[in-house]
DNA sequence: TAATAATTGAACGATAGTCGGTCAAAATGA
DNA sequence: TCATTTTGACCGACTATCGTTCAATTATTA
């Protein structure tokens, strides 16, 4: 009764790997579907099984690399000891060369979650908001409980995401900010300078 | 010698002017050449005398109401006298009602500025970064020159900049923000706890 | 072999961008 | 003043491209 039972999951990661090089070196405006289904070694049409069109591509490919990269990020935040450290590791992926591929894609990814209103892609990023927030969290609560951080620290912390997302938004956009780490690191040294006890 | 002379730069923005109700209905993304076209009264080839495509329309239209925002905002900052005051309104594009119009053109700006890698558009919000950020640093300057402020405030408010920027793309990305203007607010009031004397 | 799943690329439809031509205003000059 | 020339502005039919659909084909299993 049953013909072959392909893993639609794998084989939808399976595509979207086999075209991450492709959006990286073009972006994926400028870039065919033909040239997609190519690169993934498949037939046009068969890229319409897995995806309804080519911004899905995109945002399957940074669920994918997103979820790596949070498991890889949970072992490095285990490594350090100090809050600031945590944190200053925490928001490493903004500059770190391992995660440029990453960035780039989500970049990518932003771009078509800006202009486009997917109700999918915005639960998958709210989700990351969410268990982002959950980490910072913990840490900060840590530092509160070693008697490192002062209880106000707290409401700032959340502060620096959203800051760090900025900042990365305009290196992007702008000249005005060429190096990112700096930019991070220096603020976060300078809040933790106020809330530490 | 010559003949008929348009003022071109004026006409570009008749005619950016003239598309923006259809591209805050609709998002670039969703209109046609055709529909521009019909938008500003003239033939779809006109178009093309004045852009190169859509996306700079987009542009156009988003540098011509950040420039008349700029004029209001420098109005509206000289109303206020304390400097946590100037700074909460200085944000306040992010989440006034009357800036809703163009926070939508941003918005979408931002993501063909995200998608695309265009000298002129960074250039621009390279020159707009500027600007703000010479504002800001005069508004924190005369803040720790009126003893308001402690010095260390000057590193810290640009940081702000960033955190607003942020916080506008993730209350677009996300669900997880609704209220940009307590967010911001709240921000700001407890760097202002931690920086003032 | 039958039934169903999976795949495919040719065909379709939409549309971004081009191009040759038209028009009217301005410049020329007698 | 007025005929002629020049040129910028405007336009929409046309073209090439590309996203998307779908009928036909192949593969797989029972």
């Amino acid at each position: 009764m049953l013909a072959i039972i392909v893993d639609k999951e794998q084989k939808k990661k399976d595509i979207a790997l086999g075209t991450k090089a492709l959006i990286l070196q073009n972006g994926i405006n400028n870039i065919t579907i033909s040239q997609i289904a190519k690169a993934a070694n498949i037939g046009k049409g068969t890229v319409y099984e897995y995806f309804k069109n080519k911004d899905e591509i995109v945002f399957a490919l940074v669920a994918i690399l997103m979820q790596e990269h949070n498991i890889r990020k949970e072992k490095q935040l285990s490594l350090h000891v100090s809050t600031r450290e945590k944190v200053k590791s925490f928001f490493s992926f903004f500059y770190m060369d391992e995660d440029k591929e990453l960035r780039e894609i989500y970049k990518q990814f932003t771009a078509i979650a800006l202009s486009s209103t997917n109700e999918e892609m915005i639960s998958f990023q709210t989700e990351c908001y969410t268990l982002y927030e959950k980490w910072m969290q913990s840490i900060v609560e840590d530092g509160i409980a070693k008697n490192e951080l002062k209880p106000e620290a707290k409401e700032l912390i959340m502060g620096i995401f959203a800051f760090a997302q900025g900042t990365f938004i305009m290196s992007v956009t702008t000249k005005a900010i060429t190096d990112v780490k700096q930019k991070i690191d220096m603020q976060i040294d300078i809040l933790f300078d106020l809330m530490e006890k």
